[in-house]
DNA sequence: AATGAATGAGCCTTCATTCAT
DNA sequence: CATGAATGAAGGCTCATTCAT
């Protein structure tokens, strides 16, 4: 006899909500006790079995990375959607939000993205590409920028995350050093 | 009766030298493996048993402060012996280094510093001090530059640190970005 | 509205289809990789969910029983329908391939059916004494051999079959035991 | 303050009792319960911790080949020091009643001696070899009886042993089998 | 004071079984 | 009646830590 106050199986039609409940805990749980944090603490964050955690995500990489894919899709609808020259900037404002936020675990996925074909790396270079020439065109950047640049800032400002554990003080170091490189880029974080 | 082949207690005398292998044992081990390295590797690189391990360092961090000790102690002793205004730039030389060497602790250390009484953090600051002053009055430097800033470009160069596996493309990439917050400094690493 | 291209539910007609489905699934499954190979590597192998494999059979040991039960079907069949004194030889041969055939689940079988009121062990015995009192009398097989003895060395082959990963040393070997045990049903074995 | 009626670390002194209460455990343990035993349970059965099974015995197989060892020395030990006609069938007898309580892992030694480079099977052919030839020089064995027919002897006893729950019953049918391949031999289990 | 074996908690992972759809 | 996702218990394995010698 069940206990009605426990379900014990919702149902194959739970599947979707619960992937994108273990995308939340996995998001929650890797900022709060870092990458290495139990899986049956994202699975118990998420309300589901570990069984759930394993079927939609066989490893902890896997689960990272979709959380990645997340991330990368947003900027990509950012970049599809706007054409100013100042898109650079609420990209790059973008970038440091999640580099901040993912602190935990950027190493493991760019670590994973060299040895793997995962097309994280190459599909933010790519959505780089024509904000940046917009911006290189308009004047509102140092001329000599590249897109290589702005993918570096984003490895610096997670070395700001890692080393800073209150949030407000992280997002002023990661403003003080995108600043440091442009002026125009490190204004945008400040807004 | 000890058996002769097999010296397993060699006497008060090795107390330093067991301190002095365990944090050379300490630096291969992190970098090799993480800062998550078994503590029984260390001590088996070390030479030594586990137990000597936990004698000299309660803990996992504890090992890691003292190596980071070291380091502040090596820069202390370039600040103190040098007094040219190019002084600042072979610091940051130095801490690029170190910092691109210990990635897998920064981290921890940091955190530490932050949460105990630990000094290493203020000790950085105050060595810096007087190099970066007489920087700034040879206008060597942008003239913004701050000790804080300074800092802020360990933390970046440790995020570099962490997201390149490969060490000869982390120190160009870290060149890079002190060169992109600095020219002054910049040069100095990349010589 | 069921998606046309995705049959989930192909209706009572199909039971009888996924019954032996499971049964020739189970044989594969077992064969490739022991008795303890995931329930679900089975469902999947015969082309139907998880549940279909529980409705059929309760539990594992019932599919293999119900495999069981099939060799001795064909075991029966072949002794109704063949009245020479030969037969035993034939009747043997079969018992060694399936043997052979079945090695990761004999046992299972074999305990079993000594703790329930599965019949199987005594429809063989049943099967075997007309062909073997048939051969006795002929003088084809040596006058000291018995049902038992015939069921003893089904055990003894099951046991070359688990020592023997490669088959056809496995069948090698048999042929040698029976000949050992008797020199007219190891030739039988061996043609 | 560890109960002192709970001894929480005996020290490395009980190293070698260790070892051997866990041989002593994994025989008890594979017998009564089958190769798949919790290892847990075989640590229990022993009276140490899971740590110390797997500092002896780094896998499950590691186990079993000691058992086996220890069974092979037995083996060599007899025929080292007996020299009559009779030694072969002293020898199928011991190994008969150390296959019959095995029964559970035979299967895995053999699996593991064909994938890796176990000697145990070529230590049991040739401590086999001199007494058999003795015992053939005597008359007393079938005179086409061949040492790896005694190994296969084994391979059958192996899986009487599977198939027989009772150890009574089985050492009969034990017997029996080699009865059938050779009154001599079979003789002597009986005995 | 050093050694290194013992301990055991806790994590990852795998399935057997259930059940909503 | 079939599907296949959810569940969660159980086992393998790894260390951090202790402590007899």
């Amino acid at each position: 006899m069940p206990d009605a106050d426990t379900p014990r199986n919702r149902g194959p039609a739970v599947a979707p909500a619960n992937r994108a409940a273990l995308i939340a805990a996995g998001r929650r749980q890797f900022a709060a006790h870092g990458y290495g944090v139990p899986l049956s603490a994202i699975a118990r964050d998420a309300g589901v079995g570990q069984g759930v955690l394993y079927r939609h995500f066989g490893t902890r990489l896997a689960l990272a990375l979709a959380i990645f894919t997340e991330n990368i899709e947003a900027l990509e609808a950012t970049a599809a959607t706007h054409r100013e020259p100042e898109t650079i900037a609420l990209l790059v404002r973008t970038l440091v939000e999640q580099t901040l936020a993912s602190a935990a675990f950027v190493e493991a996925v760019v670590r994973a993205s060299a040895e793997s074909d995962w097309a994280g790396g190459r599909r933010v270079v790519a959505l780089l590409e024509a904000p940046l020439a917009r911006a290189l065109a308009a004047g509102h950047v140092r001329p000599d920028l590249t897109v290589d640049d702005v993918v570096l800032l984003v490895s610096m400002v997670h070395g700001i995350g890692l080393t800073h554990r209150d949030p407000t003080a992280a997002r002023a170091a990661a403003a003080r050093a995108v600043l440091l490189v442009d002026p125009f880029l490190g204004a945008a974080i400040e807004g």
